[in-house]
RNA sequence: GCCCGGAUGGCGAAAUUGGUAGACGCAAGGGACUUAAAAUCCCUCGGUGGCAACACCGUGCCGGUUCGAUUCCGGCUCCGGGCACCA
């Protein structure tokens, strides 16, 4: 193209855009000879058109791609689409189109504003989770996770609309009432699928600590969410049968003062046969939300069960309560309440009138404990504990479960607050769970050769219910084993299923006879992982929960998925998550045709480092955009003469140490991917550039244009392309080489100095670059306003900060 | 309720290890160019007082450590994310 004087984006990127095309640049090849790096974005879900959380997150993985490509790595940076869930179904009732269709077009349309936004992916590698090339390999994971015993299943809790006859996700449940017919929701046990991600738990919690290149912020939220705790299991005695509980502070055992159950446990229910009042509790109970938040801040109530525990110690009997606190999901859905050392045991005392005994007391003897003002909860020495007084609660823990284990009532234990992954959902656009129900033979996996079991896509979708559930076509079958008519599993997975190994697939994704090869340990662990902080827990857990899943059945020889992950922070809009359920969207589009996808890119970079979140606010684009036609303009009026070494005259000395300076902050900051600061600094170079002249300027100018086109080609890829070609510095940008330092450009023969009185700025100083510090202390002293300030003082101390600051300390 | 973050000019932000608070940009005001406008370029720009030199105050709030704190420690307030079926 010409090089036109005025700077035209969409002729621009139009022009990069095919020149990629035509060179397959982006084109990841395995070849095992060279360091890969493997940089990938969190896929989106296809919910219609990007918005500006996508850009952001994209824009920040493709920096990073160009960036370590031109750092020499072989880059693999692929991209996908999270093509199952709930959005699908509910657009499919509004719009009254299939799911399947919907989702196809959406992904049609967002993969053209990708493309459009100059991201350097390798298409060929694309995956979309909803086509059976790719879910075939989940099923088959699943069935033979099923064979390991790794699978169960079990009831469990959902929310349920009785109007509408349906399965509400905790999304469509709004203050308690269907989000559609207002109708209060019920919990409903009904039997799902579960894997077994507490079998991982002990090792998801370790290999934390080999994940130095995680936040530390996202590694607590991961340990605290599996919530490994060290205690005592222990049981009561309930008319001839042992209740178990777990409590991680067996030193208060002989302040028990009752004992609780879930509402749903079996004794709960088996009391309430002759109990109006549990009966009616139970039912209240029922009536909940299955959210831990909606759980945790409603008010704690129980009510006594008639039953009595026997303690296991003392052989006195404590009432049974049944609580709606009490959750049957952790542990064993059974809890010792000791009122005097647990602040919610003893609120709950209080309320419903029970004993609050005291059995631990300060080491401090001065602290005075009232248990009339609330729980006692620090460790102490036990009093009032049989033979056990005088111990300490460390050394209590140790004696109270050595004498359980002896009469054996209990022991140490490990618990942990992680639960089993719950997989199955009662919905259509999912991926089929292989399982077929046999009357003879139980649940049967679907054997290999009969896989993938498609989801039929021509369903007449009208949201009440699943579709494939009314389908004699889809679910009746025969049994694999013993050839009897049989029925598929109706339920479809959770669609984290999905997104929890898709990093792997792009490995591989052309094989179509096996779930991976051996390219995946060519290009895994992922080096760069970035996504939103959202995603901290439930996405990486599963993800890396996952990745141990697939090392244990030979895929991966490494034991974490992700090297290093980077969470962007969230584009925020009138203070709230971006989100289309909040419907305070910005659309990228509109900006990308006013000012082109190179000024999105740069002004997305440029608002706020990558882990902030962002305030979104139009004024801004403009900015970017006028920096762009700077450096266009600048370049096309001073084309710069190639050739030739800098000479660094004394009048581009200054000149030369501010570009150097730039660049060495621009340097760093890629490194430590802080891309706002790399645009300031590159912003700087700019604008030394435009004062420059005097002897020397030209050599100058040629280097700083090709150092500043170079550092600028990650953010800003069409604009620095088709001007790196228009000056002549070489066929493509993407293979040159990165710029490099010249310390020597930094050298300065004065440095100046701030002085400080008393830590106050009181005066500037010039010192030469050579000055030791008693030199530099003498001048300070010199200086006329220091002199003003210490006139009169002693001066105590003189602190020197080489580079920087002097202060002098005088009173 | 529990876990994890955040708060700096009118706005987005910077300050890499405790060392000049506000780099870089936006908005605003003033000026140049223009018949005019746009574009572009130049100047000013945390607050208060002052003609000025300069002084005092200032990084959500209260307190502490230090010669020196946006940065470290203790206690709050407000906002955001997650809480297992939104993805």
């Amino acid at each position: 193209m010409a090089f036109d004087e005025q700077y035209r984006p969409d002729l621009i990127e139009q022009s990069a855009q095919q020149f990629w095309e035509e060179k397959q640049s982006f084109k990841a090849h395995d070849d095992p000879s060279r360091e890969k790096y493997y940089c990938l974005s969190m896929f989106p879900y296809p919910s219609g058109r990007l918005h500006m959380g996508h850009v952001r997150n994209y824009t920040i993985g493709d920096v990073i791609s160009r960036y370590q490509r031109m750092l020499g790595k072989n880059v693999l940076q692929p991209m996908g689409w999270d093509a199952f869930g709930l959005p699908a179904e509910n657009a499919a009732i509004k719009n009254n189109v299939p799911p399947a269709k919907w989702t196809y077009e959406n992904i049609d349309y967002m993969r053209g504003q990708l493309k459009r936004l100059g991201f350097g992916y390798d298409w060929e590698r694309e995956v979309a989770t909803c086509h059976p090339d790719y879910y075939k390999w989940e099923q088959w994971l699943f069935t033979k996770l099923f064979e390991k015993g790794l699978v169960y299943k079990k009831t469990a809790p959902v929310n349920w609309c009785p109007h509408d006859m349906t399965v509400l996700a905790n999304e469509q449940v709004i203050d308690g009432c269907c989000w559609r017919c207002d109708t209060p929701v019920e919990r409903k046990e009904i039997p799902q699928y579960f894997m077994k991600i507490t079998a991982y738990a002990e090792e998801l919690l370790a290999d934390l600590e080999q994940l130095p290149g995680w936040p530390e912020q996202v590694r607590t939220m991961q340990k605290n969410w599996i919530g490994r705790s060290e205690g005592v299991e222990l049981s009561f005695d309930v008319e001839g049968e042992p209740l178990k509980v777990f409590t991680t502070r067996p030193d208060t055992l002989m302040g028990v003062s009752y004992v609780a159950v879930a509402p749903e446990h079996p004794l709960a229910l088996r009391a309430a046969g002759d109990n109006p009042s549990l009966v009616a509790f139970i039912d209240k109970c029922k009536k909940m939300e299955t959210s831990e938040a909606a759980m945790e801040t409603m008010e704690k109530e129980g009510v006594d069960t008639g039953l009595r525990a026997t303690h296991p110690l003392t052989g006195e009997d404590v009432p049974v309560f049944a609580a709606n606190f009490v959750l049957m999901s952790y542990g064993e859905g059974a809890v010792m309440a000791v009122p005097a050392h647990d602040q919610r045991d003893w609120e709950f005392a209080k309320k419903y009138r029970l004993p609050i005994k005291q059995v631990i007391a300060p080491v401090d003897q001065d602290i005075e404990v009232d248990l009339n003002e609330g729980a006692y909860t620090e460790r102490g020495i036990l009093i009032d504990s049989g033979d056990f007084n005088g111990l300490s609660s460390r050394q209590a823990l140790d004696a109270i479960a050595e004498h359980l284990e002896t009469i054996g009532r209990g022991g140490k234990t490990v618990n942990y607050r992680l639960r089993d992954w719950g997989v199955s959902r009662q919905r259509y656009w999912g991926c089929p769970i292989p399982i077929i129900n046999c009357g003879n033979c139980g649940e049967v996996p679907v054997p290999e050769e009969q896989l993938p079991v498609v989801l039929p896509e021509e369903v007449e979708f009208d949201g009440v219910g699943s579709p494939i559930k009314k389908m004699p076509e889809f679910y009746k079958t025969t049994c694999p084993k013993c050839g009897a008519e049989a029925e598929r599993e109706t339920d479809t997975f959770d669609t984290f299923m999905e997104s929890s190994w898709y990093y792997a697939r792009y490995t591989c994704r052309d094989n179509d006879s096996a779930m991976l090869d051996e390219r995946a340990d060519y290009w895994l662990p992922v080096d760069q992982y970035i996504g939103g902080i959202e995603h901290a827990i439930l996405h990486l857990l599963y993800a890396r929960f996952y990745h141990k899943l697939l090392r244990d059945q030979g895929f991966v020889k490494s034991d974490e998925p992700f090297k290093n992950l980077l969470t962007q922070g969230m584009v925020l809009k009138d203070g709230a998550k971006m989100s289309k359920s909040k419907g305070n969207t910005v659309d990228p589009q509109e900006l990308i045709q006013q000012y082109g996808a190179d000024t999105v890119r740069l002004f997305t970079m440029f608002a706020a480092p990558p882990e902030q979140s962002l305030e979104w606010n139009d004024s801004g684009v403009e900015g970017a955009h006028r920096f762009l036609k700077r450096l266009w303009a600048y370049t096309h009026e001073h084309k710069p003469a190639l050739g030739g070494a800098v000479e660094v005259h004394e009048d581009i000395k200054d000149a030369r140490r501010e570009i150097h300076e730039a660049l060495q902050q621009a340097l760093s900051d890629f490194s430590r991917y802080q891309f706002n600061t790399v645009v300031a600094a590159c912003m700087k170079m700019m604008n030394t550039l435009s004062k420059l002249n005097g002897n020397g300027a030209s050599a100058l100018r040629n280097e700083a244009v090709s150092i500043l086109l170079r550092l600028l080609s990650p953010i800003a890829p069409h604009t620095t392309h088709i001007l790196w070609r228009e000056l002549g510095y070489g066929e493509d940008i993407l293979t040159a080489p990165w710029p490099e330092l010249d310390e020597a450009a930094l050298v300065k023969d004065a440095i100046d100095l701030v002085v400080q009185v008393n830590g106050k700025v009181r005066s500037q100083i010039s010192v030469p670059a050579n000055a030791d510090n008693a030199a530099i202390e003498e001048i300070a002293l010199a200086d006329g306003k220091v002199q003003n300030f210490v006139e009169g003082k002693t001066i105590r101390k003189i602190i020197v900060v080489p580079g920087r600051l002097v202060n002098v300390v005088a009173n």
